[in-house]
RNA sequence: GGGCGCGUAGUCUAGUGGUUAUGACGUCACCCUGACACGGUGAAGGCCGCCAGUUCGAAUCUGGCCGCGCCCA
């Protein structure tokens, strides 16, 4: 299958791109300071805030006003490189190439950062400075915002009587009570021996344990939210006393800053919208509420009246053995995301749950629990036995519906099916009859698997093969003739001796040439069989020689009758695996195979027949269900005919009608299909669809018939019983697809949604399900069970073992989703785990989802509190002038690519991809970029234009990011988007948006870059140098070229805002660096460090970044010294090669510059 | 025994021939900053399993080895 080519990602071609730069660029004499004011360019519809426009009220004149004399100018042409490269044309053209080609990436999920600054490079670097006010001078801030009495105290001692007042106490627990959480009045007051404890240390303790147990009981310990009225406080003895005033308590023994009810009031005094959201999610009330709320409004219901095209697909019915597993919970969560993206599109969709009975297995379970009541399931007469497993049946599918629906899983229940409901029974049946009419189904004398604890045949698939330790026996077979010396031969089976019919070689093994022909004495009895040659011998194992027992062996079996003179012995083994039969001797009969095994050997050992043992590591093949050993045993059973059914199969795959994702799984899949076995059907157990067959009691033949015949077919016989055996379970599984629409009968629903479109699953059961139900499509439908078929990895526990049901490693959902909510469990469940590898999930999984909804919650307050009542809901996209705020472009761009990316993997099956990218959109491009660039817009203190214009952004794109976000966790999503200006009833099924609605700006991204870069250095700086946070040092840049310089200039504010210095100044390319600053090397361009008393660290970080620029620089010399590369490597690869080398000789030389002044002023200090 | 897959910071993970190797969790440091401490900022942490080969150039392609997993017999 061909893979989508990078054409295919939805990116417009490069010379678009490079116009569409091209048009944004401004001349040069346009570039001004910051806050200056701005041509129009032709045909933009408004103008950027005047220059004039309003202050803020804690605004300074230096906060927005350079000096003049600090304007940048343009730099000088760089000799060097012919002109100024930043401003030909035809290099914006390659930067446009070049950023598309890192857009294409950042698809990938690549940080900005490390996106786009190789476009910047050339322009050398940016040169930062940052200077720390002494105490004396740090300015206080008139008018500054916040409480009276806040600001002008130093931001240590504010804090520090709360660290000292407690000396009992370690900071460390203190330090998780927000001095915020206090109601108001209280702050800063140190806590009290009644003040709740915070719960994260212990938490984390029992995070670290292995998941099994240990996740539950993290579960319980772990911060969660309160339930109102619920849980008594977890630390007896400490209530809270001043709970009654916190109406928000999250119950984790933290206190919350009491939120005041009603209108909220800004800052400015404006009012905010009053519908105020909680401070947390609380996940249980809410998704409850939701999910309610989508079964009134029927969400969910399958359309009666759709026309394909449709999207449909059966949920994989669980087995009733037992409770839904984590591994459940991710194949569904898969199947929701996809479904209810289709839903938002506006395709008619259907989810059909259902239920498997499981026949075997839930016997074995039912088995199981009735032998600790002491009743022996095989004694209970047949009535009861059944109304037992129906018993079982009720609380287990009950159970499952409950976990299915806490899940939020968006099925359509009114179509529930149960694979042994009436319709079910009816058609199973009717393919039976049919398959045994066109011959498929057969009743066969055959070797089969049998469990002899279970005491039925079980299909291949069923047996679990597995490494075990044995001994390999060497036993002389001894000549019949009486001449001395016979053969040996190799068996870790002594106790099946008694079955021998011959010994058999290799023909051409000339050790045993002589032998064939001859005649042995079987050990332990008297009887003589023949030597034979075989070729299916292996010469290299053991002697050579191998006894032919064929009735308890595979190969042997073949062997027999391969050699028409041997005649069938009689069993050697009863249905339980005892020895048992006429050519057992006695001493053995009753005896079960392990307790023969010994007595066997020491028999041998004396009649002197034992040559030799030896541990041998062997495989073992196991029933699935009981863990007995399984033993060959020839019996009559009922058979599906495979080759035919499976041959189209395989054409239709080959020819792509049905697609495997990922595709690597075909060729396992094409392996079995090729040399696929005929398939055991019938089952000597009671829970099951019985075999629609009569026998006759007169001429002993089966008359097939989906009713019960009145008389046989053959004989005209009236006396017939009913084949006891029951089905496969599977042979009524691989109808499902079909089944769970109503076939055999021609209902609207086959008609409207088969064939169905996907399947998704674990690769656990590509054989025992998903290949027979593409057979049995295309046998009994002539059509495609579905269109695509999705594997997902399996779940492991933190040991490594897969998450089942059989080991009781999976956490109960249930448990999770009242732990942490749905959402928490699916964003849990998807986002770190690809669907093409088998992934993990433990308790920290579940803690990044519920942070992650956290996160996501809280954008929506925010927003929410920036949102004056009577907002209209985002009905299109903001349409920005190319003028228009920098950052509101940017999001919107990056929104876009979002979209497109969310769009693409879920249209690939790949929710993972999906969910990463919303993520990494969520957290570091909208809430951590964004919403902090654009709060100052948002408080108005940039004007009313570009408030109003920040305010419908960032409602557009959350409010869209909040669709794109629905499927993976529908109920935080649907109560935001409520509580948000929205357009319908509920966000489930509302439109999914189209990412072509918001434009694509690469300008913008590129120009953010710069922008982002900086505030990142000055930050570092800052943490480098020590400097306490609530100080706001002035700070300098010497840009590395006109664009930057332009770009840095207009965005001023916003990097004094978010990296906290106060006045940033931009400084001319030949300026000297400002006295006693501190500087920095960082990866953008080069960085100066300056000499405070404490430089170093500083100066270890320098010779750091210079080893590694050196090193760098060392590989891109030998790259360009190598003929070689000159003459092979395209030119712009060598281009770029020596740019590169420039640029680095220039970082290093200025890193040694530093070097130098920080070595004489660091002796100076 | 055969087949398939996987080995990338302590852990999980992205990365289809030119990147200063991505992100998350964890760790360390600073920080309650008017959405969020379930938080913010910064930092440290990598012979991309090993060895050959192809190539001007390999985490990426090929072969071998080692380790792990799965499937099949």
């Amino acid at each position: 299958m061909a893979r989508p080519g990078r054409g295919d990602r939805g990116l417009p071609p490069p010379r678009r791109l490079g116009v569409r730069l091209g048009a944004r660029e401004r001349p040069a004499d346009e570039h001004r300071p910051a806050g200056g004011g701005s041509a129009r360019p032709p045909g933009a519809p408004r103008p950027r805030p005047a220059p004039g426009r309003p202050r803020g009220p804690d605004e300074r004149p230096s906060d927005r006003q350079p000096d003049p004399g600090l304007r940048v100018p343009r730099p000088p042409p760089d000799p060097r490189r012919g002109g100024d490269r930043s401003l030909d044309v035809r290099d914006r053209f390659r930067v446009g190439r070049r950023l598309q080609s890192r857009l294409r990436r950042r698809d990938d999920g690549r940080s900005a950062r490390n996106l786009l600054w190789p476009c910047l490079l050339r322009h050398r670097g940016v040169r930062l400075c940052l200077r720390p006010d002494p105490p004396d001078r740090r300015p206080v801030a008139p008018g500054r915002e916040g409480p009276p009495g806040r600001a002008d105290v130093p931001h240590r001692e504010r804090h520090r009587p709360r660290h000292h007042a407690r000396p009992g106490l370690r900071p460390g627990r203190l330090r998780a009570v927000h001095p915020r959480r206090a109601p108001r009045g209280r702050r800063g007051v140190p806590p009290r021996a009644g003040d709740p404890v915070p719960a994260g240390s212990k938490a984390r303790h029992a995070r670290d344990e292995p998941l099994r147990g240990g996740l539950v009981r993290d579960l319980r310990l772990g911060p969660r939210p309160h339930r109102g009225g619920g849980p008594a406080p977890r630390f007896p003895g400490r209530a809270d006393p001043r709970k009654p005033s916190r109406p928000h308590c999250d119950g984790s023994g933290r206190s919350r800053r009491a939120r005041p009810r009603g209108p909220v009031r800004s800052r400015e005094g404006r009012l905010l919208s009053s519908a105020a959201l909680p401070p947390r999610f609380e996940a249980r009330e809410v998704e409850a509420r939701w999910q309610t709320e989508w079964d009134r409004a029927g969400a969910f219901r399958g359309p009666d009246r759709a026309r394909p095209p449709t999207f449909s697909l059966v949920l994989p019915p669980p087995n009733v053995t037992g409770v839904l597993t984590l591994g459940h919970m991710l194949s569904d969560t898969v199947m929701d995301i996809l479904v209810r993206r289709q839903r938002m599109k506006g395709v008619p969709t259907l989810w059909v749950p259902g239920l498997d009975h499981a026949g075997l297995a839930t016997q074995v379970e039912v088995r199981r629990r009735l032998q600790k009541e002491g009743v022996v399931f095989e004694e209970l007469p047949r009535e009861e036995a059944l109304r037992a497993i129906e018993a079982w049946r009720e609380e287990h599918a009950a159970r499952i519906a409950e976990q299915t629906r806490a899940a939020g899983f968006s099925v359509d229940w009114t179509r529930f099916r149960y694979t042994m409901d009436a319709e079910s029974a009816r058609a199973t049946r009717e393919v039976f009859v049919r398959l045994y009419r066109d011959g498929l189904v057969y009743r066969g004398e055959r070797m089969v698997n049998w469990d002899p604890k279970l005491k039925t045949a079980i299909s291949d698939l069923e047996v679990q093969h597995a490494e075990e330790e044995a001994t390999l026996l060497y036993v002389r077979y001894a000549w019949a003739d009486g001449s001395p010396g016979g053969l040996e031969v190799a068996t870790v089976r002594p106790e099946t001796i008694f079955g021998d019919v011959a010994v058999a070689v290799h023909p051409e093994d000339a050790r045993h040439a002589a032998a064939v022909g001859r005649e042995v004495r079987v050990p332990l009895t008297d009887r003589i069989v023949p030597v034979l040659a075989d070729p299916a011998i292996d010469p290299t194992f053991g002697g050579g020689a191998l006894k032919v027992t064929p009735r308890n062996d595979l190969v042997d079996y073949e062997v027999f009758q391969r050699h028409p003179e041997l005649s069938m012995p009689p069993d050697i083994l009863d249905d339980g695996a005892h020895l048992t039969g006429p050519w057992v001797p006695t001493a053995y009969h009753g005896l079960s195979v392990e307790e023969a095994r010994p007595k066997a050997t020491e028999a041998l050992e004396a009649a002197g027949l034992l040559v030799r043992r030896e541990p041998y590591r062997h495989s073992v093949a196991r029933s699935e269900r009981s863990e007995a050993p399984v033993e060959p045993r020839i019996s009559t059973q009922w058979f599906v005919r495979m080759p035919g059914l499976a041959a189209p199969v395989v054409d239709a795959v080959r020819r792509g009608e049905i697609r495997i994702h990922p595709s690597r799984w075909e060729r396992t899949f094409f392996r079995w299909m090729e040399s696929i076995q005929d398939w055991c059907i019938s089952r000597q157990v009671l829970w099951g669809h019985r075999i629609p067959a009569y026998f006759c009691r007169a001429c002993g033949k089966p008359t097939v018939s989906v009713d019960p015949p009145a008389r046989c077919e053959h004989c005209g016989g009236r006396d017939l019983l009913e084949d006891p055996d029951v089905l496969d379970t599977w042979f009524t599984s691989w109808l499902w697809p079909f089944l769970a629409l109503g076939w055999p009968e021609r209902t609207a629903d086959l008609d409207r949604y088969y064939p169905t479109s996907v399947l998704v699953t674990g690769r656990d059961i590509m054989f025992f399900w998903v290949a027979r139900m593409m057979m049995s499509g295309y046998y009994f439908t002539g059509q495609r069970p579905f269109s695509d078929v999705c594997f997902h990895g399996m779940l492991r526990d933190e040991e490594g073992r897969r998450m089942s049901k059989h080991l009781g490693n999976s956490p109960d959902p249930l448990d999770v989703v009242r732990e942490r909510g749905a959402d928490a469990m699916r964003f849990g469940l998807v986002f770190p785990n690809p669907t093409s590898e088998d992934g993990s999930f433990g308790p920290t999984a579940l803690d990044g989802g519920r942070n992650f909804l956290t996160k996501v919650w809280n954008l929506g307050r925010f927003a929410l509190g920036h949102l004056p009542p009577g907002t209209e809901p985002p009905r299109r996209a903001p349409s920005l002038a190319p003028t228009s705020s920098l950052e509101n472009r940017w999001i919107l761009s990056r929104y876009r690519r979002t979209a497109e990316e969310v769009d693409r993997a879920l249209a690939a099956y790949e929710p993972t991809r999906g969910a990463s990218a919303l993520h990494a959109f969520v957290r570091h491009d909208l809430a951590d970029r964004y919403v902090e660039i654009a709060k100052d817009a948002l408080a108005g203190r940039r004007g009313e234009v570009l408030e109003r214009e920040t305010r419908s952004t960032l409602l557009y794109v959350l409010e869209r990011t909040l669709r794109l976000l629905h499927p993976f966790v529908p109920h935080v999503t649907e109560e935001l988007w409520h509580a948000l200006p929205h357009d319908g009833e509920l966000l489930t099924l509302a439109p999914w948006p189209d990412p072509a609605e918001a434009p694509t700006d690469p300008g913008a991204e590129v120009a953010m870059e710069p922008v982002l870069e900086a505030v990142r250095l000055l930050r570092n700086l800052r943490a480098e140098e020590r400097i306490p946070t609530d100080l706001r040092p002035p700070a300098w840049i010497r840009p590395a070229g006109p664009e930057v310089a332009r770009v840095l200039s207009s965005e001023v504010a916003t990097i004094e805002r978010l990296a906290r210095v106060r006045p940033l100044v931009l400084l001319e390319p030949g300026a000297p660096a400002p006295p006693r600053s501190g500087s920095r090397v960082v990866p953008l361009g080069e960085c100066y460090v300056e000499r405070t008393p404490a430089s170093a660290a500083e100066t270890e970080s320098l010779e750091r970044e210079r080893e590694k620029l050196t090193r760098l620089l060392e590989k891109t010399r030998a790259r360009l010294g190598d003929r070689g590369f000159r003459d092979h490597a395209p030119a712009e690869v060598v281009r770029e090669a020596e740019e590169k080398a420039k640029e680095l000789e220039e970082r290093i030389g200025r890193i040694d510059e530093h070097l130098k002044e920080s070595g004489s002023s660091g002796a100076n200090a």
